[in-house]
DNA sequence: TCGCGCGGTTGACCTGAGTCAACGTCGCGA
DNA sequence: TCGCGACGTTGACTCAGGTCAACCGCGCGA
C-alpha cells in the first residue's frame, strides 16, 4: 500500500500545485461526488479561478449577469433576496462543499446576494463549460441534477419550517440542521460558532431578532444548550430532537 | 399561409395521432420551450405515456421511487410534504406547462405527495431518456436547467412571503400569483376558480383556514375582489398590486 | 487606553393570527 | 326529494410573537 502511494506522488504533486478539485478536502460533498479519478481530472480543467473573500464581500448581487456557479471551497455565506420596497430575507447559509449561484440559471442573472459571513474562498465554475462536460460525463450531469434537486428539497423544507413551525421549534430545528451539516464535515456536531447574527438567523427563520434571542436563552434555561455570544454546546441533541419529534403527536 | 397550412397537413396528422409535444397546447410554457422541429421530434420519441388522474388521485406519494418527471398537459395538482409526526404543508400549486416531480431526482425516492386537485392528464418523461437526450440536444439541456432553476427561485420568493408578509399581503400575492399564471396561458387574470380549499391555501401561506377566509373577505369588503366560494373575480388589479408594493415603504 | 457603536439581552406592553364554536351553504347520493 | 357531510363564514376570546425601550458588553479604531 505505502509504496503504491509512493509511486503515485508525482501525479499527486502536479495535482497540488493545481490545488484542484482532488485535493480539496469539500471534495467528498461537492461537485465532484462520485467522480472517478479520469472524470475529475476532466472537472479540473473546467474549474476555473479561486476567488477570495472578506467577510462582507458580497460574491454576487441580485441582477448580475449569470456566467458561473461556485462551490464553497471555504468559508460560510448567506444568501438574501431583496424586493422593490427594501424588504429582505435570508433564503440560506452554505458552508463548504456547497454550491451557490444555481438562482441564477433560470434569468440569467442573479436573482439574490450571496455575502460571505466570515472570510472564505469559493472556485469559480463557468456554466457553460459544466453543462459541456455534462454532455460527455453522464456521472457530472447527474450529480449535478442531484445537486439542484436537493436544493429545491431543502427549500420545501424551510418552507414547512416557516409555515408550521413555532418560533423555539425553528430555532430547534436551524440548530440541529447546523450540527448535521458540521457532523458530516467532521467538525463537532455539538460545538461551533454561529457566524450569523441573531437579525440574520431571525430573517432566515421567519423571527424577529428579539425573538431568537429569548428563544436561545429559553433553550438555555432548559438546559439543551450553552450559548456564549456566537458559540453554541449542545448538552442535549437528543432533547433537541424530541422537541421537534414530538410536538403534536401526543 | 392557408394552403401551406393545409399542405402540411398530413404530417400534423401524424403528431395529432401521437398526440405529442408539438400539439400540446402547453408546450410554449413547458419542456419543449425554444426547440426546433427536429429536436422536438426527438423530445417527443423520448416523452412516454400519458396518464390521466382524477380529482384526489395522487400521481406519486413520498417515498415512492423516483424514475420519471411528469409534464402537466391539462389540470391542477398540489405539492405537499408530510413529516413523520402527522404535520403537512402545502409546497405549491402546479398548472399546465409545468413540471412535476423534480423533487425526487435528488434522493432517487419523491419527497412530497403530487396530488390532482381536478380531473388532470400529465405526460410521463423517463428521466434516464431525458438526461441522455439532453446529452446531445444542448438546447434540452439548457432549458431543462432554466426550469430546475425557476423552481428554487419560486421556492426563494415563498419562503420570503412566509417569512416576511402579513396574512392580507400573503392572500394578496397568491392571487396575483395565480392571475399572471392563468394570463400566460391565455384565461383570464381576473376571473378564475380556486381549485384549493380554503384549507390548503392556508396551508401553503402558512395561515389557518378560518384566517384565508376573514382575508378574503376583507378584500372583497375592500371592494378589490368579489368572492363566490371557489370563483374569484379581481376587480381593483392594480389596487392589490400597491398592497404588495408600498406596505413599508412610507 | 478610552470611548463609541454594534450586537445581544431582557422587560413591558400590544396586536395579529390562532383557537374554539356556532352556523350557513352547496352538492351528492340514497 | 331529502338529508348528510364537506366546505366555508363569522364571532368571541386567547396567546405567541412583534414592538418599543432600556441596558449590557465586547471589539475596534482613534
Amino acid at each position: 500500500m505505502k509504496a503504491i502511494a509512493l509511486q503515485q506522488t508525482p501525479a499527486i504533486k502536479l495535482h497540488v500545485l493545481k490545488d484542484a478539485c482532488g485535493q480539496c478536502n469539500a471534495r467528498e460533498l461537492c461537485l465532484p461526488m462520485g467522480l472517478n479519478d479520469d472524470e475529475l481530472q476532466l472537472l479540473d480543467d473546467v474549474v476555473g479561478s479561486r476567488q477570495k473573500l472578506k467577510r462582507g464581500d458580497a460574491l454576487y448581487r441580485t441582477g448580475d449577469l449569470f456566467a458561473a456557479i461556485y462551490a464553497i471551497k471555504a468559508g460560510f455565506f448567506k444568501t438574501e433576496v431583496v424586493t422593490e420596497d427594501g424588504r429582505d430575507h435570508v433564503t440560506g447559509f452554505q458552508m463548504n462543499g456547497e454550491i451557490l449561484g444555481m438562482d441564477g440559471i433560470g434569468s440569467d442573472a442573479y436573482t439574490c446576494n450571496a455575502v460571505a459571513l466570515e472570510d472564505s474562498e469559493v472556485c469559480l465554475i463557468p456554466f457553460v463549460d459544466l453543462e459541456h462536460l455534462s454532455t460527455s460525463v453522464p456521472t457530472l450531469q447527474r450529480h449535478f441534477h442531484r445537486v439542484m434537486s436537493r436544493e429545491i428539497v431543502r427549500d420545501h423544507g424551510i418552507m414547512m419550517l416557516l409555515g408550521t413551525l413555532r418560533a423555539d421549534e425553528r430555532l430547534v430545528a436551524f440548530l440541529l440542521n447546523l450540527s448535521q451539516r458540521y457532523a458530516a464535515r467532521g467538525y463537532s456536531p455539538t460545538e461551533f460558532h454561529l457566524r450569523a447574527t441573531r437579525e440574520e438567523i431571525g430573517s432566515y427563520l421567519g423571527l424577529k431578532l428579539e425573538t431568537v434571542s429569548r428563544a436561545l436563552s429559553q433553550l438555555q434555561d432548559s438546559g439543551l444548550i450553552v450559548v456564549q455570544q456566537k458559540f453554541i454546546r449542545i448538552t442535549a441533541l437528543d432533547g433537541l430532537k424530541k422537541m421537534l419529534a414530538h410536538t403534536q403527536t401526543c
